[in-house]
DNA sequence: CTATAAATGAGAAGGGTTTTCATTTAATAT
DNA sequence: ATATTAAATGAAAACCCTTCTCATTTATAG
């Protein structure tokens, strides 16, 4: 029951916002920009404007309900938010996104983060590279 | 003597390009957007278009002259390329930027695009945080 | 059920970047 | 040196993604 989770991030539960924790959910893609989910709602039948869209994907980011990433100077997508911290990698051929998570790495960039003494508010590594299958 | 890498580059040697070169080497910034760029153009009394150093950088960063960050889904920056490769760490309250490298995590990156699959074409980390001055 | 603050839709506006196209310029051949 | 030609430039328009404006609608508290 998703409700619970707008009325705790202060949100109205409203039909657009059901509607887009929805598709975040049901996708098999995972990772959407808003055009994405635009348009998904539009195939669902349901007339939601675009910045509306983007209006309900920022206030769930704001609520940690999703994840934005924003790659390398493009559009932005997003992700349902499942609380594990993971990075990303991208194939430059088929825009395909892969997750991963590496400790060693997230224990490197605290140290590097302590040593030039910044308090690390959030990183974002992406591993860009040609997938299996476009090779 | 910097025309070489012009020419080299399959570039004509025009006043535009040499200017913004000469920017970008003699900057204490290190890391400049277009319109920085184009600003300090302007204050060396040098009247050239945006347009233009939009183009020019984009040249500059396909013939390996300088790296293009792409930082946040915001404007991008631009650093003369020395060879070596880095991250960036970046103050989240002045927008500074600082450098560092890892071989560790260099190393994890390596491994895990082996490990799926990926040839890895390229990678960015950006560590976000608050900076010394700045805390 | 009413009041009210919040949410929505449509379109305009915004910021950074790229494109268009006529004009100028550097490099090449004469 | 000069003419030729392909490339580079400037200015403005176009672009893309995203945010804002504002009049209208809707969810929620009283």
């Amino acid at each position: 029951m998703e409700s619970q989770d707008l009325r705790k991030a202060g949100l109205k539960v409203t039909l657009p916002r059901l509607k887009v924790l929805e598709i975040l959910e049901k996708t098999e893609q995972r990772h959407m920009s808003a055009e994405d989910v635009y348009k998904s709602l539009l195939e669902m039948g349901e007339e939601i404007g675009l910045a509306t869209v983007y209006r309900v994907l920022t206030q769930f980011e704001d609520a940690g309900l999703v994840a934005r990433l924003s790659i390398d100077g493009g559009h932005a997508v997003f992700e349902l938010e499942d609380g594990i911290h993971h990075d990303h990698l991208l194939c430059v051929r088929c825009n395909r996104i892969e997750e991963f998570t590496d400790d060693v790495i997230e224990e490197r960039q605290r140290a590097i983060a302590k040593q030039k003494g910044f308090q690390m508010t959030d990183h974002a590594l992406y591993i860009y590279g040609i997938c299996t299958e476009c090779q």
